[in-house]
DNA sequence: CGCTAAATGAAACTGGAGTCCCGTTATGGC
DNA sequence: GCCATAACGGGACTCCAGTTTCATTTAGCG
């Protein structure tokens, strides 16, 4: 009981603590790429990171919450965009960082696995919405360039296109289980800078003729 | 020890066996909705079911296990499509479709919870597929009917065009965590019938003109 | 340097998820 | 309707994930 002096870690992040903090937080990366979400255990993370289970689940407490503190650490690490001039080399270029990560046999299951946690528990879902917020940042100017040059219409949605590149990507590594192959990566950036030249992520739907007209009443039955 | 006369359920499937099937599954929906994947315990599965749980363990074994029969019965619920005459409105009634049930409070979390599960464990995840596949299937017809229209080019895969519209929602529900709201589901469906009219969605990249051009070698960094 | 307490770690402890045993129910076949 | 046995259910049991305790190490500060 009492007030537990705030979380430990907090007041002395130096030394020790941070070499912890990073071989935690490698081990639980490893844990989960290899055993998934639903395997994974602390004291097993703690074992592989060479650290007294005690201190993981004193800091950590619980398996989202370490899975938070692995995606604010991975937030953090930015990586470099690439130019290539042209909407759809860029778009392309994104497509297949995207691929190349989905694929990958280590960060695929990891991304799956961080994910399944994020289902799990709030904080772990906004450290997630965080990580994808800068990541789509972090690409948005190449559609602002294509503003420029007048590749797309005024008015595009940045964030919209680049999500657009990559939600097929993750809808066949989640749900689909369709083939994930550099084809299909490159067909999403296609299709993004295609659906962006004919203007559908322009925002603030325009108030005539570009955006919605048909009103049909759907079916009432429920499905995804 | 020896054979254990293969799985039980399946000598004697009805009556009884049928009622606890149904009674059991039920309540793995609703406490995958309420708890999420990472808080079920069968025993409250069998609790809410009103059914021993030494029975749901003998069954069903594994979370996993559930949820995997949970999804072979709902990949047998067909349901009605509708048909609006028009790409755009077939795809948009999709779309919003989708948007419902994602948004809806029991569906939507049961949705994340059946896609955390399948993250997990195999069986479940080909369940998972084999659901998707079956709703991508119903809906491909009105992306035929297109091409037959000469709304779209011919040789469009038609399960490509549909997975577009659902992408940016699963996106946004499991990954991103932008708002999932109807103009979102408007704009996928819009996206998707004007990369389909662009030609993006041409099955085996046509040899010249259309598809790829752009081969520059990027970055080494891995993202997602 | 040396002191204080923040942070770690080894080991004992505990509660509940999952298993096992065996008696009871009721399905499917005749 | 009757039997053999597939399937169910209550309850005891086990085992390990997660907690608590307390001694040891070391970061931060003067």
């Amino acid at each position: 009981m009492a007030v537990e002096s705030a979380e430990p870690g907090t007041t002395r992040p130096g030394g020790r603590t941070a070499r912890v903090r990073e071989a935690v937080l490698r081990a639980a990366g490893d844990a989960l790429a290899e055993q998934g979400f639903a395997h994974l255990d602390l004291a097993d993370v703690a074992r592989r990171a060479d650290v007294g289970k005690t201190t993981v689940y004193r800091r950590w407490g619980t398996v989202t919450g370490l899975v938070a503190d692995l995606l604010k650490d991975m937030a953090e690490q930015s990586l470099p965009r690439t130019e290539t001039g042209s909407l759809l080399g860029d778009l392309k270029a994104n497509a297949r960082l995207v691929h190349r990560t989905l694929t990958d046999p280590r960060q695929g299951e990891l991304f799956k696995a961080l994910i399944a946690a994020a289902t799990c528990d709030t904080r772990t879902a906004d450290a997630l919405h965080h990580f994808y917020r800068t990541r789509i940042e972090e690409w948005a100017p190449c559609v602002r360039q294509a503003v420029g040059r007048g590749e797309v219409p005024a008015g595009t949605d940045p964030h919209e296109v680049i999500r657009a590149v990559s939600a097929p990507l993750y809808y066949r590594l989640l749900a689909s289980g369709d083939p994930l192959d550099q084809a299909a990566a490159d067909r999403a950036a296609e299709a993004a800078a295609a659906a962006a030249r004919a203007g559908a992520y322009v925002r603030h739907a325009a108030p005539e003729g570009m955006t919605g007209q048909a009103r049909t009443e759907d079916s009432q039955q429920a499905d995804g």
